[in-house]
This record gives C-alpha cells, structure tokens and sequence, in this order.
DNA sequence: TAGGCCATCTGGTCCT
DNA sequence: AGGACCAGATGGCCTA
C-alpha cells in the first residue's frame, strides 16, 4: 500500500500528468472522450495493463487501442458502482433527514454542524444510520424489559410472549435530537490536515474504525451507550470520526456478495 | 483562502 | 480472466 501511495504521487509527479485534460487517460463526461486520452497510456509502465514486473502470470499484449478501450471500460465500471452507491447513499440519506433535523429549527434538515438547507455529507447520513439502529436496538431492548416486567406483575405465564409484541417494537425515541451527532463529532470526523485528501483519510479511518459491533443484531439488542447524544461518560472512540461509544474491535467483516 | 466534500481515475487485490 | 471492491491521489466546487 505504501508502496502504491508513494509510486503513484511519485510517478504523477513526475510526470505532471493532469487528471483531465491533455495528457489524462479518463473518459470523464466532462472530459470529452479521446481528450488526450493517449499520452499516458503510451507512457507504459504507469498503466499494468502492460506486463509488470510483479506481475507473474504473463498478461497479454494489448495495443494501445485495446488499452484505452479496457481503461475506458474500466473506468466506466467504476464510476457505475460509485455511481450506484450514491443513489443508496441518496435513498439512506431520504430516510435519514428527518432525524438529522433539529428540533429547534425543524425546517433545516441538517445535521448539527453542517449548515443549514445542506443535505447530509456521506459519512453524516453514515453515523446518523447507525446511531439509528442502535438506537432501535435499545427500544427493543428496553420493551421487552417492560414486557417482562408487566407480565411478572400481572402474574401472567412467562412463557414466550407473541412475537408480534417484539417483532415491530415502538422505538422509544423521546425525539429526533436523539439522534443527533454533536457538532464536535461531526467536525473531528474530518482531522484538519494539510494533506488534500483529509476527506479521503477520514472515511479511511472510518472505513477502519472497528468500533462495529460484532453482529449486527447481537449489537443492536446489547445495551446501547450514546457517547455521540450526550454525555454519558463513556470514553468515545478513539478513531476520532463516529466519536461513539466503545465497542470490541473486531477485524473487518467478510465480504457479502452481491 | 483554507478546509470540507465530492467525483473520478488508477493500480492493486480478492472473488467467482 | 474478468468483474467487484478498495484505497490513494487529484482537482473542482462550495462555504465560512
């Protein structure tokens, strides 16, 4: 990884190749397909479209034709799947705004921290999602508490209750504020940095806090601390970006195919 | 003007 | 082998 990290800066400097324009590969909407679209693939080494040297397993000759066309094929893959995680990104945030808004101005749908009539940044929409789950996963808990202790009171068998009683579950939410970030966990989610990528390394550092929970409905049923909604005493994650409470650090999950 | 957020390109790795 | 996924780099836009 380092080693990409200071190859690729590096060569680009090196080089001073422009993402867009003369010289720049891409075949972005706004760069007009075959804008310079040759130099640096003609410039080899940068592209391993060619044979690596670390590559092992021999890979085929392509022309230069057949490099543009995979890298323009490439490209345009990516931008899809980037393009379709902003449209979930989208249908999260539709259905995170009204909990992102504050009580005290309900018409500005914002999280605390970002200005108002501006739609939640990603990893706000992100943090507030998660909050949310937890924060059902508290209700449930606590309403089965209740449940419990209504059908002791009432000497009632404590055989299973209906499952509809627990199946929906009514989210004890005294109010949307409770699910508001504050604006310190908001704002240290993005670490000042002189680099120009701190957006970039902040999401990477949320992509790898390990603050998840082990299992999702494990977590969501185990007693919640909300370090993020107020204070509770619980020393917050050190990762700086969800700022919520301490969770066991587990390794990443396995991927889920699609 | 600095910093935050974002889209895109890119090379590497993993998975099917 | 090809596609999906990931993370770093870069540049543009916007706001305080």
């Amino acid at each position: 990884m380092m080693n990409v990290l200071s190859n690729t800066t590096a060569r680009a400097q090196e080089q001073s190749i422009p993402l867009c324009g003369p010289g720049s590969v891409h075949d972005l909407p706004h760069c007009p397909p075959g804008f310079g679209l040759n130099s640096r693939l003609n410039a080899a080494p940068l592209l391993s479209l060619h044979s690596s040297p670390r590559a092992a397993k021999p890979q085929k000759e392509l022309s230069p034709e057949e490099q543009q066309e995979l890298r323009r094929k490439i490209n345009s893959r990516e931008r899809k799947r980037m393009q379709d995680l902003n449209i979930a990104m989208d249908a999260l945030r539709e259905v995170m705004v009204p909990y992102a808004s504050s009580s005290s101005s309900p018409s500005h749908s914002h999280a605390p921290g970002a200005p108002p009539g501006r739609r939640l940044s990603k990893i706000s929409t992100l943090v507030l999602a998660r909050n949310y789950i937890l924060l059902l996963g508290s209700s449930l808990q606590e309403m089965r508490r209740l449940l419990g202790e209504v059908s002791i009171g009432m000497g009632v068998s404590t055989g299973p209750v209906p499952r509809l009683l627990f199946a929906g579950g009514w989210p004890l939410i005294a109010g949307p504020r409770q699910l508001l970030l504050t604006h310190e966990s908001l704002i240290s989610s993005a670490p000042s940095s002189s680099s120009s990528s701190s957006a970039a390394s902040s999401s990477s550092t949320a992509a790898k806090c390990a603050t998840i929970p082990p299992g999702p409905m494990e977590a969501s049923l185990a007693p919640v601390h909300w370090s993020c909604v107020g204070a509770t005493g619980v020393p917050p994650c050190p990762c700086g970006v969800c700022r919520l409470s301490r969770f066991n650090h587990s390794k990443s999950a396995p991927r889920f195919s699609k």
